[in-house]
DNA sequence: TTTTCATTGCGTTAATATGACACAATGATA
DNA sequence: TATCATTGTGTCATATTAACGCAATGAAAA
């Protein structure tokens, strides 16, 4: 199927196969380079950035779409993926952006349920960086990792969906256990404690962060150590599952 | 317009001035008799209980509509009010529950955006209970508060939701500051206290309660004495509105 | 009237958690 | 071989928490 007559179906008969009025758009984080990172794809011709989102199919769970979506742009399975605010001001319309992407390729249609107004709702993800093969969708040029301290302009009010899942990370952090995803499988208690600070935007002393991190047991010291790094080099942990998915039912006991 | 005209009008119409697809779903906390209460309506025919429930108007905000249904349901205006989940099983249909009800009143009609699935954000609001003035509305016979510790059966996924929300009620309890609108405007220390320990279902001490309720401040001492109670009279103490409110926000600082 | 007693108000104490910092060990680099 | 930023481990003063003691109160019982 061409490209035009995609288009043209899915705004046509979308609304035979998806729910009207309902949407999902995804806050996928990644850390890479000691920078927290997410996912945003590009549109067609404006050029403006947006979350990657999609639609619910009629017998489909919403947790189930959010996953396909998450898969469609990252290739990743299994990802736990978390809803954390549903967003519904009126004046939320895609008719203008929708109406001025048809004319831009050339598409005319005077109705589409694309048209109407859209509640959408925000799910998260965080996701191991180097895992990710970003991959656009069709109304997008291009997807890409962007860092979350330089941000590019942004449609609707994908800029407050980020800015209140992000707000969530930071919430959650002292509560639940993090970096599973986000992480390598090994890594040291720098890199950990970097993905922190990140994320709560502030120093931590080095010292009581370890001592409170390893109280809670959800990590596993390995006998290796780190190689081919300026002075001393520090040990090799990675996440010990079990206990690390009691914390993210039970909570940490902790804060930072 | 009379009960049959109506109901008709809503199946057939209705998709005219609500989102499809979409309703709200109302948990209504209140506190008598030390006792932790739920608004439920019962369905007409059906006698099987419900959440105060609606629709979206199609320019109007999900919050509002939420705020719509608690006024007509209690009369009450202004209360604060919280989504705290999107329920979305495609399993959780009203098509047989929609398609009885018409049955029942003698209406005929063989599609109706009523049948088709629906997708439901949970709200929740406490309210005080004396101020509270039940109004069923045409789908129900009763508005009536239900004790959440005998509750009726209820309908599809409505005691999931109820659930729900008394579990992020109870996970809130020790950031943000509870009461305000559960309580009396004056009220004694063991009120207060009753109402932490039958929303957490635990006891707690009553001199570490007193001590760090205390210290947010969130607490203004009266100089009145409750009379007429066996034993020696507590006292009254009201909200300070302004602490109150700044411990909405920034938390509580500690955990009971 | 006096006594009883469940409850309130105001404390103490020991155990635990937290924040701030000291110091030796490491190992690539100078 | 010396340097030095960084890691691993530990200390200590302070704050927070859990657990409990005891006198004061005042309605109800004796």
């Amino acid at each position: 199927m061409d490209f035009d007559t995609e288009i043209t179906k899915h705004f046509a008969d979308g609304h035979k196969i998806y729910l009207r009025h309902i949407s999902v758009d995804c806050v996928i984080f990644g850390f890479h380079q000691n920078i927290l990172k997410v996912l945003l794809l590009q549109a067609k011709y404006a050029g403006i950035w947006s979350l990657p989102g999609g639609f619910i199919l009629k017998d489909e769970h919403m947790d189930e779409a959010a996953k396909r979506i998450l898969k469609h742009r990252t290739g990743l399975d299994n990802i736990f993926m978390q809803q954390f605010h549903v967003f519904s001001q009126p004046s939320r319309s895609t008719r203008e952006i929708n109406q001025q992407f048809l004319k831009n390729v050339g598409i005319e249609m005077k109705d589409s349920w694309m048209f109407e107004r859209f509640v959408t709702v925000g799910y998260s993800a965080l996701v191991e960086f180097s895992d990710v093969k970003p991959t656009a969708d069709v109304y997008s040029n291009a997807c890409e990792w962007q860092d979350i301290n330089a941000l590019p302009e942004m449609i609707l009010d994908h800029r407050e969906i980020l800015d209140t899942a992000l707000q969530q990370l930071q919430t959650n952090l002292n509560y639940h256990p993090i970096g599973y995803n986000l992480l390598p499988e090994k890594f040291t208690m720098p890199e950990l404690q970097k993905l922190y600070e990140t994320i709560l935007n502030r120093k931590l002393d080095r010292r009581n962060f370890q001592r409170k991190i390893l109280a809670t047991k959800v990590l596993k010291k390995l006998n290796e150590i780190k190689k081919g790094v300026a002075h001393k080099a520090p040990h090799y942990y990675k996440f010990d599952l079990k206990n690390y998915k009691k914390a993210l039912k039970g909570g940490m006991g902790f804060e930072l």
